[in-house]
DNA sequence: CCGATTGCGTTACCGGTAGTAACTGTTACC
DNA sequence: GGTAACAGTTACTACCGGTAACGCAATCGG
């Protein structure tokens, strides 16, 4: 693995800065080629729906399934690749959103609203994401985002000069709360987007204390519990 | 399908009756020995995770798999059984802990301890449950314990003369929250699980403005966002 | 007491999918 | 012009969810 082996040493310096020099560029077609797969599998999840084998993703493609492999290693990571390009989506939005000097809250409703509508935009490509976990609890993409929020609620948290711990608990639960109320809305409640916006803000904001809930016991709480039936 | 055929009136009359006994025995045995393959698989869960193979369940069960299919329909439905099970679970173990007139903080936080409970008991059981999903994009647990919840936020909302719409999406936020938070806590936070309550409820309760991060702008939201190496 | 029915259980199979080994053309370098 | 590297293919394995067809006991009806 040395590098100059036995060759004279000017012409293996000039040799090597060649070799190198090809080696990024054999690098950029790679991920050039790679790029061009994952569109390519992206427009074909927008068209065939979320659950498509790798077959018929290397078939969109226009080649077979071995070059995906070589490319992406196995199906987690062409799912990874998936999720990291919807994670630098929703990122690149809220880079044009967010700007220094918002408030926490404007923070709060502008990250929501981007996440949803990504989701809108391309639900199949986000379902794809999301159902085709691998070993994890969570999928990889809500792992990604969750760490981005941790880092922004830590700082927050940390210049209000309040402790720090909770930080990646209270990111996960938001984006958890975020995901399934998304999938609850997508499913069945034809609501426009804003109003779900409007929601988990509020709830997220004031709390349950400040939305008029706290105030007084509540008169049957396990009334309406259901144990009965189990299986339909 | 008609009942009694052309054979003696009173005869007909005692064989329906001793055959309406003999059907209900049978469906008691049945319910019962599809008791018996649950906790048998629950327990090959718990032992080998939650990648199991049908062939594997049924071994465990002492059967092979047509067995397994006759009783749950395909793998979809044994998913399903489990996660009632799960369900009923929770119920059973809020039914203990939740009494009329306690406060909704209170509701909140002991629903949100005994999810945790539960899952920290049984995690590859609740595992299993959670990654086998089918066409939904909610998983079927998910799906029944937000109905639950959606039912006593709506209640709540009603008795304060609140409007009751939100409800559902609540529900499905606060399943969601905890659900990640859950996995966040299991995978890599080894805190005790009365301090992850601590913090969804506390947060659910009052909000981040109550939590004292509403006073004021954030001086740098979008430093810490990395939109870098995507790749790694 | 005997035949038919019913239900549990099995073996053996099908279709499809993730993943891999081994081969083939083509291209760019020395 | 030889050759090394790379894109791409064919053909395969192993496994998994699901099903058809059959065997065997018990149980019911006469």
């Amino acid at each position: 693995m040395t590098e100059g082996g036995a060759t004279g040493a000017d012409s293996t310096d000039a040799a090597s800065t060649a070799a190198t020099a090809r080696a990024a560029t054999r690098q950029a077609q790679r991920e050039a080629r790679r790029a061009e797969l994952v569109t390519a599998v992206t427009d074909l999840i927008r068209r065939e729906g979320p659950f498509v084998s790798m077959e018929q993703m290397a078939a969109a493609c226009g080649v077979t399934k071995p070059i995906l492999y070589r490319h992406f290693g196995d199906r987690e990571g062409l799912v990874a690749e998936l999720a990291h390009v919807f994670v630098d989506d929703l990122l690149a939005m809220l880079a044009q959103t967010i700007t220094p000097g918002r408030s926490a809250l404007e923070l709060l409703a502008a990250t929501t609203d981007g996440y949803l509508a990504i989701i809108e935009r391309d639900p199949d490509v986000y379902r794809f994401i999301t159902t085709n976990v691998g070993a994890g609890r969570l999928d990889l993409m809500a792992t990604l985002i969750i760490e981005q929020i941790a880092v922004v609620i830590e700082r927050i948290l940390a210049e209000r000069d309040l402790p720090t711990e909770p930080a990646r608990t209270w990111a996960a639960g938001l984006v958890g709360m975020v995901h399934f109320a998304a999938g609850q809305w997508i499913d069945d409640d034809d609501v426009p987007r804003a109003v779900v916006v409007e929601r988990l803000t509020s709830l997220l904001w004031v709390g349950f204390d400040g939305l008029g809930i706290g105030d007084g016991p509540v008169r049957d709480p396990s009334g309406p519990i259901d144990t009965t039936a189990p299986n339909p």
